[in-house]
DNA sequence: AGGCTTGTGTAAAGGTTCGGTAAAGGAAAA
DNA sequence: TTTTCCTTTACCGAACCTTTACACAAGCCT
């Protein structure tokens, strides 16, 4: 399975080094030595990934960009100008997924190509199960909700995210503080007995058979209890 | 309503600048000191992406790279010492999405976190070609319509849009603000009814019997109700 | 033991935010 | 122009986070 890259870069030296650079790393290299070429290339659906000079001889390379961005998401990494910080912020904002200063290092370029390469392919791979389990407790991240026994608990968005750092740390102490931050995003004041109430709700939707499966640590915070196994 | 970012990082005090500054662009911002809580954080909690320090007190921010990678795709940057290009280069082969040298300049830091939740985004949303089945709903993208046990739903554009989003995620939620830039191609902002409006029409356009077939999952977004198996 | 302090459990009240939707306004297509 | 559709506005009700209040339990001191 060989990657596709489209370079579009003018230094014809440059260029060629970097193909045959990467032609060794296994890649397939297609070449444009000015923006209008390269869009037409870009935009002709056969390469995977675009590595684009910013100064060429035509177009601009962030209007090349620019115009790519309008009509697909083809993956781009920019090569700038070693110290241009300026039109680095800008390309990232403009739509790019990296850049590479110039002279560049041809192994770093084909380790942001792979970067690249490897977050697209993971993403468009389908879901994985990202859930956990917990006894009889399994958290499904991508719905958001927490199942008992195949049952869903009907957790409230803060309830879900408290349940499930606990989770996250089941067996171990969650000092308040902590929890505090991770669940809710804010700092423990005090006197805030927001916490409690929520440990308190979750009690009850988890079933008041066993109480202590949230666990108080007094002074400390709370801890979920693992199930023995 | 925004993403979240985990900022893995012991020097206390630049963490805490970058999470100010992150807060203030918009990203909600979770925070760990050492390896051990980044990871059990970014396995328990559900953030968008990681800021992983690579020298931590505990446990090498590689090695904590190589835990994860080994349990998720969460997207990851690197924030390495200047000038340490090998462990920027292996930890762009381990796995990691992109790295920052330190000192980093912030801007910097959020025009790197929006390209690659940029393209984690795009990704997520590509696999729209193709005739689809869920339930009694069929989407015909060739035709742009969507039928209902073989009767074509009389859908607008933007509704057609933002169901077949909602179905080509079926079961998991889809937040506002993905919806936003999915269906509609630009950004939430504050106060803006449009989605519930569409999304309240789409309602009655699948018809009352049935008003759970888009759920809402309050404070995040919507999520269309997978048919039982 | 008794009293004192501190921390926790929880019911109930308070108040804010959020989502549903009708209706009006505005923009674009026909 | 007329029609269709998208967006904004406005109001309402519901969900739910937080506060308050009181009761109880645990630890500590004398």
């Amino acid at each position: 399975m060989q990657n596709r890259v489209l370079l579009v870069e003018d230094d014809e030296e440059l260029r060629q080094l970097l193909a045959r650079y990467l032609t060794t790393q296994g890649f397939s290299v297609r070449e444009a030595a000015n923006g209008r070429d390269g869009l037409s290339l870009a935009l002709g659906q056969d390469c995977d990934i675009v590595v684009l000079d910013i100064m060429l001889p035509d177009i601009n390379g962030l209007d090349v960009l620019r115009e790519l961005r309008g009509k697909t998401h083809l993956p781009v990494i920019l090569l700038t100008a070693r110290g241009d910080e300026t039109d680095r912020i800008v390309g990232l904002e403009v739509g790019a997924d990296d850049y590479i200063p110039k002279p560049c290092n041809p192994r770093e370029l084909v380790a942001r190509l792979q970067a690249i390469l490897r977050r697209v392919a993971w993403d468009q791979q389908a879901d994985v199960d990202a859930s956990r389990v917990y006894g009889d407790l399994r958290v499904e991240p991508d719905q958001r909700r927490i199942y008992q026994n195949d049952t869903p608990l009907e957790l409230t968005a803060t309830e879900y995210e408290v349940l499930q750092v606990l989770l996250a740390h089941a067996g171990s102490v969650v000092r308040k503080t902590d929890l505090m931050q991770w669940a809710l995003g804010r700092r423990l004041e005090a006197y805030d007995r927001t916490l409690d109430m929520h440990v308190s709700n979750l009690r009850k939707k988890l079933g008041n058979d066993d109480p202590t499966r949230i666990e108080t640590v007094r002074g400390l915070g709370y801890s979920y209890r693992v199930p023995t196994e």
